[in-house]
DNA sequence: AAATCTCCCTGTAGGC
DNA sequence: TGCCTACAGGGAGATT
């Protein structure tokens, strides 16, 4: 599932082959994403010239000199660069073709991503404008966390898992920074002391780099850019292990439904 | 304002 | 073997 780990791999995969290029067109075989892609869109990024291909949270930005595009993987999405057009399968519903004729083909089985596009500032985009700060950025600190925690009474997982607080960290990292700073998921976020938090934010910036270094975390579709998994599923210490032994203490881990989310820890390190 | 619920979608796994 | 159901989950938008 794309988190912010598999975002930046993406990005960082498919950046030679878009930065500086110029979009001669977008093909788009399904239209009924997330949201419907816009036929303004189409035109509007016929000929653009890309200044810059970044992410932000879990979207991939493609900015133009006014304006420019986002795309979302949703949890089931995934980009290639392809050389030249070929035939498309299923589930593989646009391309953004290069003037070069290079493909970047966007797939996505359950349609949970998105493409938008806006013709003024990117940022300001509603998608973007509300997201809270990049984790691994120096404004992500104890302080920050514990400042918004201070008028909540939500558990600490659906906490920094709330985009407007911290963005890029979805369901499986979560779980795994907790079990790293050994907090419960269930702890009221608002009675975590500013040390713990300091924690908190050494675990998820770890996890979150050591996954980038891994390529990212493949359960089932997720793929890199040139069609390859990413390998930090076999360095999950909670993540779906409920009822197996505890990697530090042997204990059990345990599974609990958090906002309809399915979270894992360990009851005796994590408290 | 914050918390909770609902929904979008389809592949996969498990039960019978 | 094949059918059926439950489940996975990011996140917006409605509701409480």
């Amino acid at each position: 599932m794309p988190e912010l780990p598999e975002v930046e791999t993406t990005v960082n995969g498919i950046r030679p082959f878009l930065e500086g290029e110029v979009i001669d067109r977008i093909v788009a075989r399904e239209t009924q994403l997330r949201w419907p892609i816009s036929p303004d869109l189409l035109t509007f990024a016929a000929g653009q010239t890309v200044r810059a291909l970044r992410r932000r949270g879990k979207y991939i930005v493609i900015e133009f000199a006014h304006g420019g595009l986002l795309i979302h993987l949703g949890m089931s999405g995934s980009v290639r660069v392809l050389p030249h057009p070929i035939s498309a399968i299923r589930h593989e519903h646009f391309d953004i073709i290069t003037a070069r004729g290079r493909v970047i083909r966007y797939r996505d089985p359950r349609k949970f991503g998105c493409l938008l596009h806006t013709p003024t500032a990117i940022d300001d985009h509603p998608r973007l404008r509300t997201l809270g700060v990049e984790p691994l950025t120096a404004a992500f600190d104890a302080a920050w966390l514990s400042r918004g925690a201070r008028a909540r009474r939500i558990a600490v997982k659906m906490f920094i898992m709330d985009a407007k607080v911290v963005v890029g960290v979805g369901n499986i990292y979560a779980s795994e920074a907790l079990f790293r700073a050994g907090i419960h998921p269930q702890c009221n976020c608002a009675n975590i002391t500013s040390v713990r938090y300091g924690r908190l934010v050494t675990a998820i910036q770890q996890v979150l780099q050591q996954a980038i270094a891994e390529g990212g975390t493949t359960l089932q579709d997720f793929v890199n850019s040139v069609g390859e998994p990413g390998y930090f599923a076999r360095a999950l210490k909670v993540y779906g292990r409920a009822g197996e032994p505890c990697l530090h203490c042997g204990s059990v881990i345990k599974k609990v439904v958090l906002g309809q989310r399915s979270t894992f820890y360990c009851g005796r390190c994590q408290r």
